[in-house]
DNA sequence: TTGTACGCGTTATCAA
DNA sequence: TTGATAACGCGTACAA
C-alpha cells in the first residue's frame, strides 16, 4: 500500500492541488516546496497512480498490439514477434506502455477489439497478422482510436498501413536474377486470397511481361508455410518444365522448396536459383543461405508507433527492403 | 466518448448502484431489471471502464510481463518469444491483460521495475530473460507483488522460478549417447557465471564421473550463441582431441559447432554427434536436423502464469523437458 | 429489490 | 504562489 498524494499533502501540510503540481513538474509550484514535496515523496515510498490519473486525463499513454493469427506453427520465427520487439523500443523511448492481446481464433470472452481498447481506454491501436477476412474487422472500420496495421490495407477506413515497398523488393531479386542470366523464372506465390499475395503477384508479372518474359505456367501457389514450398517445388519438377531460378514469396516456402530439390539432387544454387522473402532467421541458419528480400523490421516497428501515436489516419507508408544477397543464386548454367 | 452506467441508469430510471450490479452479475437486481439494463447498455455501446474499476476494486486484472536481455541476435530465434506466445494464450484463459515492458539497457525514464508495476497496480509479474546480476534485482526481492521468473532462481526471495528440469533433461541425453557408444563425450557450456551454465555443467559433470568418464579437458565455455559454438568446435579440434560426442548447453551453440564442423570436413553425425539444448526452430529447419532437449514452453509459460496468480512464492517448479531425436547422432563409428 | 452516498487517487478550475 | 473543491467512472456499504 504505497503513499498517495494525499498523504504526502497531510505530511508536509499543503494540498493536494500543491503536491500535484510540484511531483508533475508544472508551474504554479515556488521550487522551495517543490523540492521539499519530492523529498517526502521518495522517503514515503510514492509511487503515481496511473489509474487515477488517466480517470481525469482521459490518456493512458498505452498502447494496444493485437498479434493475431498466432498459431504454433507461426509464432516460431515468425516475423510479427520480430516487429513487436521493434514497437516496443520505440513505444519505450516515447514513454508509452504495451498492452499485449492475442486472439487465436475467438476473442477474448467475446468482447470485441473495440470493446477491449475502450475498456481499457488505449490511445492507439497496433494490428500483427490481422486478416481481410477477419470477421470482426468491420468493427474497425467506425473506431476512432488510431489503429494502424502490418501488411493489411482496409479501403475506406482510417486504418494506416504499414508494408514493405513490394515494388522495389521484387524488382531489385528480378534485376538480380535477370543480371545473373535467368530468363525462365518461375514464382512461388502465397494464397491467392491473401491481399499480399495479390501485390507480389502483380509486380512479378509486370515485370516480366515489360521483360517480355512473363510464363502463366510458371506461377505456383503455397500458403507461405515450408511445407507448401516442398510441395509445390515437386509440382515444378514434375511438370518437366522446370524453371532456372525461383522467386518465393516467402522464405519458409524458399527453404521447403530448396530442400525437396537438394533430397532430389537438384543442387541449389547450381542447377537452380531460389530467391526469398522476409529474410526471417532461418534463412540465414540454413545450410544454403537464402538470397531474400528483407523485411526492415526495426523500421515497421517504429513507423507503426509514429503514425499511430501522430494520430494520422489511413496512410500507406512503405518502408524500404532491404535486399540481402547470400548463396542461393548463381549464374545461369550454360545448357 | 462511450456511455458510463451513470448514462445507462438516467436512461432507465433507475439508480447507478442497480445498473452496477446488473452488469457485474451480482445478485440484489431483479432479473427483469437485469435484462433491460443490459439491453440499454447494448444499444448505448456501454464499455466499462475498467480504470475507474480498479480503482475501487484495487485489482486491473494485468500482469506484466517484462522481456530482458533482448539484444538483436536474441529477439530473433529467442526462446523467450515462444514462451510469451504461451503466457499470452494462458492470461487469455484466465481473463487477465498483458501489459509488456522491456528494458535493454537502462530502466525506462530512470524508473525501477517495481515502480513500473505498482504505478500500474499490476496484480503479478513475470520475468522472462532476467539476469542474476542485473542492476535492479534488490528492489525485486522487497516487492510485495507475486513475481515469477523463467530460468532465474534467487535466493531467499519469494521470487517463484519456473525451469525445465536440467537433471532430466541432459540425463536424457547423455543416456542416449552412452547407449549409442560414446564414451568421449565433450561438453560445450554457455558462460560460467550464468546460473544455468553452472548447473547443467554440475549435472554433466556428475553423470560423468558416476559413469568414470569425466576429463575436465572436453569442457569448453562459449556464451549460447552460435558464433561462439563455431569457435569453441574450432579449438576443440585444434586441440587435437575431438570428443566423439558433445552436448551444447544451446541449440545455437550446437549448430555453430557444426557449420564450422562441416566446413572442415568433419562429418556429423558420422563422425561427431551433437546434442543441443532448447529445441529452437532453427534446429528442426537446419540441413542435419539437431538431436536436442527440448523446454516445454507451452508448460512454462503456464506455469508461470498459473503460479503467479495463484499468488505462490518461493517456488521451483520444474517443467519435464522433452528429448527429441532427430539426425545429429549416430552410432560411434568404430575406430 | 432498490437507492443514497461515499471513497478510490488524481488532475483541473477557480478563488484566495 | 497556494488551497479548496469539483470532477472522472465505478463499486459497495448501508439505508430505505
Amino acid at each position: 500500500m504505497s503513499a498517495t498524494i494525499k498523504d504526502i499533502a497531510k505530511e508536509i501540510g499543503l494540498s493536494t492541488a500543491a503536491v500535484s503540481k510540484a511531483l508533475n513538474g508544472k508551474g504554479g509550484v515556488s521550487t522551495e516546496t517543490r523540492e521539499e514535496i519530492m523529498k517526502i515523496a521518495k522517503r514515503m515510498g510514492y509511487t503515481r497512480n496511473t489509474m487515477a490519473a488517466s480517470l481525469v486525463t482521459k490518456t493512458t499513454k498505452t498502447i494496444g498490439v493485437f498479434l493475431l493469427s498466432r498459431n504454433r506453427e507461426n509464432v516460431r520465427g515468425n516475423i510479427s514477434m520480430e516487429i513487436l520487439g521493434a514497437i516496443m523500443e520505440e513505444a519505450d523511448v516515447r514513454g508509452y506502455d504495451i498492452v499485449l492481446y492475442t486472439a487465436n481464433n475467438d476473442l477474448r470472452n467475446g468482447k470485441t477489439y473495440v470493446e477491449l481498447c475502450k475498456s481499457r481506454k488505449i490511445d492507439a491501436v497496433i494490428f500483427l497478422g490481422l486478416k481481410l477476412d477477419d470477421p470482426h474487422i468491420s468493427e474497425l472500420i467506425e473506431i476512432d482510436i488510431p489503429v494502424a496495421a502490418f501488411d493489411t490495407f482496409i479501403e475506406n477506413s482510417n486504418i494506416n498501413m504499414i508494408e514493405t515497398d513490394n515494388n522495389a523488393g521484387i524488382e531489385m531479386a528480378l534485376d538480380y536474377l535477370w543480371s545473373l542470366g535467368h530468363r525462365k523464372i518461375g514464382m512461388l506465390n502465397g494464397y491467392r486470397k491473401a491481399q499480399v499475395s495479390q501485390r507480389r503477384h502483380e509486380v512479378f508479372k509486370n515485370y516480366m511481361t515489360k521483360k517480355g518474359i512473363y510464363n502463366e505456367k510458371l506461377v505456383y501457389e503455397g500458403d507461405y508455410t515450408k511445407k507448401s514450398g516442398y510441395v509445390e517445388a515437386q509440382k515444378m519438377t514434375e511438370s518437366r518444365n522446370l524453371p532456372t531460378a525461383i522467386f518465393a514469396a516467402s522464405d519458409m516456402m524458399a527453404l521447403g522448396a530448396i530442400e525437396y530439390f537438394v533430397e532430389k539432387g537438384i543442387r541449389v544454387p547450381e542447377e537452380i536459383s531460389v530467391v526469398g522473402y522476409d529474410d526471417v532467421i532461418m534463412s540465414e541458419y540454413s545450410t544454403t543461405k537464402l538470397t531474400t528480400i528483407g523485411q526492415d523490421v526495426l523500421r515497421i516497428g517504429k513507423e507503426l508507433v509514429r503514425c499511430v501515436l501522430e494520430k494520422q489516419k489511413g496512410k500507406i507508408i512503405k518502408v524500404e527492403p532491404r535486399f540481402i544477397i547470400r548463396n542461393s543464386c548463381a549464374v545461369m548454367k550454360q545448357e
